[in-house]
RNA sequence: GUGAGCGUAGCUCAGCUGGUCAGAGCGCGGGACUGUGGCUCCCGAGGUCGCGGGUUCAAAUCCCGUCGCUCACCCCA
């Protein structure tokens, strides 16, 4: 089938993109307010960026990724998700060796994860994503929070919760496994079969998500990790959440939040918007303080997010936030009726563009009214009709959509006219009113 | 990988107790207004009814298969 996309892929046509576009603005305009610079890295990695980062027991890496081998043999994989290659990008250009912290963020370019699409999760999608490596001072993580809460408040979004867990480090948290398996051990029949089985083995800290009924009766028994968290992740947690309540950002502890990534530790959180259906986390990250090392440098700890843009957008929809879909935005439509006409039409096209006023002209040989119908749709606020009289005369017909009002310009003074009532509405609604000749029928549009 | 629902014009859908069933609204093109948009009215273009097979005198309508989409599980942004 040469029609479709595949699955999971999804196209971005023009009246929507611009939707994306205001979005991606925001999210630049307050990363830069944060000194956050922006990175850009391949799509495609060496497979093993992923698996010994991202954990070679996670779904991600074990069903998920799309790995190939290239002519030479080496395994790529389409990057399934960012704070991996940022770090190996922090590494192969020794930026560890640079200032610290290095904060940046990545924008624009794809993931893909080959799972089963549905609401707010496709096999290739975008993610807004920040990264900062080099420093364990928890008031970055306070930062780090604090980005996504103003870039959501700028977008409308004041009000999403924000889910905060802390899940240890190498030090604390194989401990607390072994006594979480202690716990569920004489309960395991209680538990659901994933539960019982592979989860129970290899990831125990999963059980305390389980969305299981009986899973979530056994686990609100079990011991907590926050309870038994090392000396220095309890004080850098408890620093973490005093910071936040001084700048009055309201969070919810959430001892069974934890992520899919192996290489989270200490601080971990999610944003939630529970109106997307079951893809609830807007937002999902945390501390990686071993991510660096697990690649081959130096110890050196980070924290970031990932925030998925088509999650974001959906979540703008439901909540009537998102501007309705507009055309090309063009200010100016030249009207032509005639080839003589038409060619004195493209010419005055090509000055008013190149004097920055954003124009456009019928294609289709159409009549006056199909073009200004044209004009209509496509936005614009001028409309210059160009015919045999005015040929004749050296004028330009100039037309205001909004009323309806028109005059006649000299062919040789029209692009400066025209770029002058449209930079001073106000004059130029004076100066057209004055000398109206048209017929103003219509109602203005909203 | 598992389960459920759905696949009819560009879009949203009606038609589905088999026999004027190939339709509506929106969109698109044209006209009413021989050179003037948004409102109204009129006309028009556009569909192998996802695909393949079966049942039947007859299938968009029933059955089977297949592909696709959607939602959910798993997991995640």
């Amino acid at each position: 089938m040469l029609t479709t996309a595949p699955r999971g892929m999804n196209d971005v046509l023009p009246g929507e993109s611009r939707r994306w576009q205001a979005v991606e603005e925001t999210a630049r305009r307050v990363c830069r307010l944060y000194g956050y610079g922006e990175i850009r890295t391949p799509v495609v990695e060496h497979t093993e960026v992923f698996t010994r980062t991202v954990g070679e027991a996670t779904d991600v890496v074990q069903k998920e990724m799309y790995t190939f081998q290239d002519k030479a043999g080496r395994w790529l994989t389409l990057r399934p998700e960012g704070t991996a290659p940022v770090a190996r990008a922090y590494l192969q250009h020794g930026l560890d060796k640079g200032p610290q912290p290095f904060k940046v963020f990545y924008l624009g370019a794809p993931m893909f994860r080959h799972e089963r699409p549905q609401a707010g999760r496709y096999r290739q999608h975008y993610q807004f994503g920040v990264e900062a490596l080099g420093t364990l001072d928890p008031a970055l993580d306070a930062e780090i929070i604090l980005l996504v809460h103003h870039f959501l408040s700028e977008l409308g979004l004041g009000s999403l919760r924000v889910h905060l867990n802390s899940i240890g480090d190498e030090r604390c948290r194989p401990a607390y496994r072994e006594k979480l398996r202690d716990f569920l051990r004489p309960r395991l029949e209680e538990l659901c079969p994933d539960c019982r089985g592979h989860r129970f083995e290899k990831n125990p800290l999963r059980i305390l998500d389980c969305k299981v009924r009986t899973c979530r009766a056994v686990v609100r028994e079990a011991p907590r990790l926050l309870d038994h968290l090392c000396d220095e992740c309890r004080e850098h947690f408890r620093t973490f959440q005093s910071y936040l309540k001084d700048l009055g950002l309201e969070f919810r502890l959430d001892t069974s939040l934890v992520r899919g990534f192996d290489y989270y530790t200490k601080t971990v959180f999610e944003v939630v918007y529970t109106g997307l259906g079951a893809q609830s986390a807007v937002c999902g990250g945390g501390r990686y303080d071993g991510l660096v090392e697990a690649l081959g440098g130096p110890a050196t700890p980070g924290i970031g997010f990932g925030l998925g843009l088509e999650r974001l957008l959906l979540t703008l929809e439901r909540q009537g936030l998102l501007a309705a879909e507009a055309g090309a935005g063009v200010e100016a439509y030249v009207c032509a009726l005639g080839a003589l006409a038409r060619r004195q039409a493209l010419g005055l096209l090509d000055g008013l563009r190149r004097a920055g006023v954003a124009a456009d002209v019928d294609y289709l040989g159409r009549s006056l009214k199909a073009q200004l119908r044209a004009a209509d749709r496509a936005g614009a606020r001028l409309a210059l009709i160009v015919g045999e009289d005015e040929l004749a005369r050296g004028l330009v017909t100039v037309r205001r959509m909004a009323d309806g009002a028109q005059d006649q310009v000299a062919l040789a003074q029209v692009v400066a006219t025209v770029a002058r009532r449209l930079a001073g509405q106000a004059d130029a609604a004076s100066e057209v009113a004055t000398r109206a000749s048209g017929s103003p029928r219509g109602e203005e549009k909203p």
